[in-house]
Parts: C-alpha cells; sequence; structure tokens
RNA sequence: CGGGGCGUAGCGCAGUUUGGUUAGCGCGCUUGGUUCGGGACCAAGAGGUCGGCAGUUCGAAUCUGCCCGCCCCGACCA
C-alpha cells in the first residue's frame, strides 16, 4: 500500500478527551475514529490487524473442531422471551420493533439462536458433541463506553458454542477451550492470565475471565503470588481472621450521637472497627417482586454486592432510599436486626465474619444511640449466613493463607460453562443412546476482537507511538522512501516496493513528498514492526537501511539481499513476541 | 441515572470573568518557490450556523433558560 493514497490520516495531537494510551495512539496513527459514544469506525489500517486476529481466532478454534457459521444480530424477540433474557436483561439489550410492530432485538450474544439451531439439528446423541462459533458484531447499550475500544456498545466478538450430551463431554469442551485461548493470546502478543469468575448475565455453573493485567482494566482481581490462586473480585474468596473468643456480655444501650459511619462509631466508642457490624440495605430485584435486604458485615469489612445478589437470588440489587430503610423500622446510620418491627418483610443476610465474631457495637435503630456488645444468635440471627465481602489487599488466600494482593484487569475473553440454562427453556433436546430425552448441555466461549487489539496496543506501545508484533501489524514492512530531490532513490525505493510486494511481503510504502521527520514520525506511531529506509546515504552505504521498530539497531542491506534478510528479520520478531 | 468537565475551522487551543468594529493563534490543507536522515522555511490562499433553540439587549462566542453531544468519576455491566 502507498502511503500517498491511504484512507486515514496521521494525527500529530491526541484527541481532547483520550486517556488510555490505545486510544490516543490508535487514534492518532488513523486506526480508528470515533462516531458516538462506544461505537467506532475501523480504518484500513485497524481493519488490516482486525482481520489477522480474526484468522488467528478462527485457525484456533478450527483446532479444536470448531466450525465456523454466522447468526443474525437482529432477532425477533421470542427466542429471548423463550429464555427469559428478554425480562431479566435491562436496557443494555437494544431492543425495537419492526414495521409490523414486532418485538426485535439486537443481540448482545447469541445463545438463544444456537439453543434454537439445536431443536431442529441436534436430535440424536450420534450428533453429538459438536462445537459452532462465529465471529460477529454484538450491540451492548453500556451505560458507560470508555477508554476508546476497551468498552464500547458495538463490537466484534468470536463466540463458539460447545453442544454435548453430558457435563463429561462440556468438561471436556471446557477445557479445549481454556487452553486454546492461553494460544490465542500468546499468538496475539498479549499477556493474560485466567481467573474464576462470575457467571453474570450468561448463567450456568462456572466461567473463567482472561485478563490482561493494565490499571486500564476496570476488574478488580484477587490474586495469589504463593499458590497461584487467581480470582475476580466479584467472586473471590479469602480466610477471614478469627475473632479472639469472648464471653458474651450483655447488650447495652448507649447513646452515639452524630455516630452515623462506623469510624465515627468506633471513635465514639473506644473499639477497632472489627468490634462492630455494617449493614448495608439494598434493594433486590427477585425477577417478580422487589425486597428489601439488610445485608451486615463486621465493620472492618465491606460488602460484595455480587456475593450479595447472589445469596438472595437476585438479578439486580440496587440501594434502598432512605424511605424504604425506614418503612421496616430501621434507621439509617444507627441500623442493624435487632428489633426491626416488621422483618418479615427484610430478608437479612449475615456474613459468617458476623455469627462468628462476639460483642459487635450494633445499631440500636433509634437516632444517636447503638448498642454495645450484640451476639448472634441471641440478640438477632437469619438462615441466610454466607460469605458475603470483599477481598482487601492482605487478606489470607482461601487456599494457601498467604497474603493476598489486588490488580486491575481488563476482560479479553471468557468461557461459560451454560449447562441446560439455555437448551431447556428452548426445548433443545436429542434421545441419548437408551432412548430418552436429554436437554443438550452447552458452553459459550467469546473473546472480543477490538477489544483485544486495543489490549495489544496498550502492552506494545512507546512513547513514540504503537509496536505492533508482526501477527497483529497492519502491515509486515514500513518502507520509507526519504527522495529528497534525489530520482535515483525514488525509482530505487520503487522498484524495492514492487520487488517486495510481488514476494508477498505487505508493505507499507511512504511514498509522499514529506520532509524525513514526518515520515519516520508517522512510521514509529503506526507501528509496523519493521522499517526499510532507501535514501542517499543507505545506497551509498550500499543498500538499504533496516530496522526494527523496537530496537535502535540499524543494518544496511544489499538490494539482492533484501529479501532474504526481511524473511529472516521477521521471523525473529515473530518468535520473540510477548 | 448521580457528580464533575468540555463544546469556537479537519486537529489542538485562546477569546467568555467585565457584551461593543471584519472572531484569533498553532498544526494540518491549497498554490508557487526553497529545503531534504527525526514532526523544515518563505510567500500567497482556502476554510467558521462560535453545539442547537429560545430569550435579554441598540448590540451576544460572551448574559439567562431549555435541549443536544462528548470526556472523566461513580452507579451499572460481559
Amino acid at each position: 500500500m502507498r502511503m500517498s493514497g491511504l484512507f486515514g490520516s496521521t494525527l500529530r495531537e491526541a484527541p481532547a478527551g483520550t486517556e488510555a494510551a490505545s486510544h490516543q495512539l490508535l487514534l492518532r496513527a488513523g486506526f480508528i475514529r470515533p462516531l458516538g459514544q462506544g461505537l467506532f469506525s475501523y480504518l484500513p489500517l485497524a481493519r488490516r490487524s482486525l482481520t489477522k486476529l480474526e484468522n488467528i481466532l478462527r485457525e484456533e478454534m478450527n483446532a479444536i473442531g470448531g466450525q465456523e457459521m454466522t447468526m443474525p444480530v437482529a432477532q425477533p424477540a421470542e427466542i429471548w422471551k423463550t429464555t427469559g433474557r428478554w425480562a431479566s436483561i435491562g436496557p443494555e439489550l437494544a431492543r425495537f420493533r419492526d414495521r409490523r410492530d414486532r418485538d426485535m432485538v439486537l443481540a448482545l450474544s447469541h445463545e438463544e439462536v444456537v439453543a434454537d439451531l439445536c431443536r431442529t439439528e441436534i436430535r440424536s446423541y450420534r450428533q453429538l458433541p459438536r462445537l459452532v462459533y462465529h465471529i460477529q458484531t454484538k450491540f451492548r447499550d453500556d451505560p458507560r463506553p470508555r477508554a476508546g475500544l476497551i468498552r464500547v456498545r458495538e463490537f466484534t466478538m468470536k463466540d463458539s458454542y460447545s453442544l454435548d450430551a453430558d457435563e463429561e463431554g462440556l468438561e471436556k469442551q471446557y477445557q479445549a477451550h481454556y487452553e486454546a485461548y492461553f494460544r490465542i493470546f500468546r499468538r496475539f502478543g498479549l499477556e493474560v492470565i485466567a481467573v474464576g469468575s462470575d457467571v453474570g448475565m450468561m448463567g450456568g455453573s462456572g466461567a473463567h475471565e482472561y485478563m490482561y493485567l493494565s490499571p486500564v482494566g476496570e476488574d478488580t482481581l484477587v490474586l495469589c503470588a504463593a499458590c497461584g490462586y487467581a480470582a475476580n473480585r466479584q467472586i473471590a474468596r479469602f480466610r477471614k481472621p478469627v475473632a479472639a473468643a469472648e464471653e458474651a456480655l450483655p447488650l447495652q444501650r448507649v447513646a452515639t450521637p452524630g455516630a452515623r459511619n462506623i469510624q465515627e462509631l468506633a471513635e465514639q466508642l473506644g473499639v477497632p472497627p472489627s468490634k462492630t457490624a455494617k449493614v448495608v440495605f439494598m434493594m433486590a430485584d427477585q425477577g417478580d417482586v422487589e425486597r428489601l435486604v439488610l445485608a451486615v458485615v463486621r465493620g472492618d469489612l465491606e460488602v460484595n454486592e455480587t456475593k450479595l445478589a447472589h445469596a438472595v437470588g437476585a438479578r439486580d440489587l440496587r440501594p434502598a432510599t432512605e424511605a424504604e430503610i425506614r418503612a421496616v423500622g430501621a434507621v439509617p446510620g444507627y441500623a442493624s436486626p435487632i428489633g426491626l418491627h416488621d422483618l418479615d418483610n427484610v430478608l437479612v443476610v449475615l456474613d459468617d465474619s458476623v455469627t462468628s465474631s462476639p460483642n459487635l457495637a450494633a445499631g440500636a435503630n433509634e437516632e444517636g444511640w447503638h448498642y454495645r456488645d450484640s451476639n448472634v444468635p441471641r440478640d438477632y440471627t437469619s438462615e441466610h449466613v454466607m460469605d458475603i465481602a470483599n477481598v482487601h489487599a492482605g487478606d489470607a488466600c482461601p487456599s494457601c493463607g498467604a497474603p493476598l494482593h489486588l490488580e486491575r484487569g481488563v476482560e479479553v475473553g471468557n468461557i461459560f460453562k451454560l449447562g441446560t440454562r439455555y437448551s431447556k427453556p428452548a426445548g433443545a433436546s436429542f434421545l441419548d443412546a437408551a432412548g430418552n430425552e436429554q436437554p443438550v448441555v452447552m458452553g459459550s466461549y467469546g473473546i472480543g476482537v477490538g477489544r483485544a487489539l486495543a489490549c495489544v496496543a496498550e502492552q506494545h506501545h512507546d512513547d513514540r507511538g504503537l509496536c505492533w508484533p508482526v501477527a497483529v501489524a497492519p502491515y509486515q514492512v514500513h518502507l520509507v522512501g526519504l527522495r529528497g530531490s534525489d530520482a535515483v532513490v525514488a525509482e530505487a525505493a520503487e522498484r524495492i516496493y514492487q520487488q517486495l510486494e510481488a514476494a508477498g511481503v505487505e508493505v507499507l510504502y511512504d511514498d509522499r513528498d514529506e520532509p524525513p521527520g514526518v515520515q519516520f514520525a508517522d512510521a514509529d506511531l503506526i507501528g509496523v514492526p519493521l522499517r526499510l529506509t532507501v535514501s542517499g546515504r543507505s545506497l551509498s552505504k550500499g543498500g538499504i537501511e533496516l530496522k526494527p521498530r523496537t530496537s535502535a539497531e540499524l543494518r544496511i542491506v544489499p538490494e539482492v539481499e533484501l529479501l532474504a534478510a526481511v524473511r529472516a528479520e521477521l521471523a525473529r520478531l515473530s518468535a520473540n513476541t510477548i
């Protein structure tokens, strides 16, 4: 490709309001352009890189038995109503009506279609296992797109769906994906870790997320350096310090004016926060009803909303309003389950830290008053006792006890064991060897292509621009013709361009009449892995200058050896990725 | 949805506090010339509903109201 004809240009300055390096550089280098919030056009350079990522995905999916297909983005709402996601997913699911006034959705994932296809295509256990996938547009009307391609509303995803006769088969395909994903991300040049994760809106029984560790990420990960425990904070467990055994002291009402939070309370009573009980009120959306949830954790801990939502079977949690709290007799700032007049309407969930810690200060449900020395189950209790607390840095690893640390990560891929979550409601069943009807056991596995590209850009750049790994780079070679006024140089550059192209090398040829500084700066910005420079100087030294993007090392290669040198250098650079 | 910020030429910005000729600067773009190994120089140009609508005023980029859009933080979320 000649740069003089390339659609899309580089920008000297970063557009205002861009924080993430990948966002800035992809814009500046002419890869992407914003159209609206979370909506981007992918210019020719980006398109080439995306295609390379997609082809790697195809190869690795095919290698584990995947069959590529394509399913529609616009879908009738019926299949979503059947599986319940029409009702259970909020405004994130884009809905519209077609001209005949029928409910439609823009798919944010394709489980429904796959399950629907299974109804007609899978009738016998002999037709299992199967693995299908596609690389398709998804639309999720995210409330807050951010950081360029890291979080967008419309994006391309490789999503595969495994179909099995039983759990054992699912386990096999899940494991195959688990390993294939590491191969894929390694080929992308992306360093990732897999963490155990929440199943979220996908449902099912187990899941992992593939995380690129970076401060631009919005997931918090809990990691153990000692034993390798790794989990999304949403589900991460930890060993809670065991409180020293104490005699249960009598409940004692004390004045605590103005102590509306744990810090204040602990100070006024002269006890550590771990000797208090903290209450959080949430409204749980349980499908048909909304219920007030009173979650109690020890004062030094914090409620984990994902864990709490699971504990109460809520599809959604929101903070309760003051009126909702007062309606059951609780007083915000001075609340506890003790003495609530309307306990029947309240779902009390206790973190196990509360039941195992004696003599905690707790609210008296009266403005300005608390109790000292409350004890479970003497003063209040609940049948819902479980872990609903958030991990903090330094907490003990659940499997080995070593201190945990927290990191931020971007979720570039995920794998879910769906089980029969979709096949059952969809009626996707088959006859097993004994002639019994069984639901198909499904798994789903996603990789966001654009987000992966952004993460590769995050991982591979420097202060001058992008530094693409060979496998992802839009071109393999950036040929700079520093012609000046020299017709001989121009002719040589042109000739070399033709030769490399003819040999199948992907060349971005800077044939523009620009000063050298501009040409070099653009080359660095775009980040093609290998730069060739043809100039009067290089020719007088006997050839073409060759320089990898990520090193300062320059080499002059005679024209007759150029193709071999380029191939060798690309092979060397490919081997060094990550 | 809540909090904060921003919206002036393709991009980056000044001007708005204190209303007053023809709205400016840098980059980029066009033409001519010079230059040619790290974002050159000279000259001449093109390019603006100052986000939109309504209002106040003799007069609005500037003041007021409503609306729209974008960015950041939070809520939310695979």
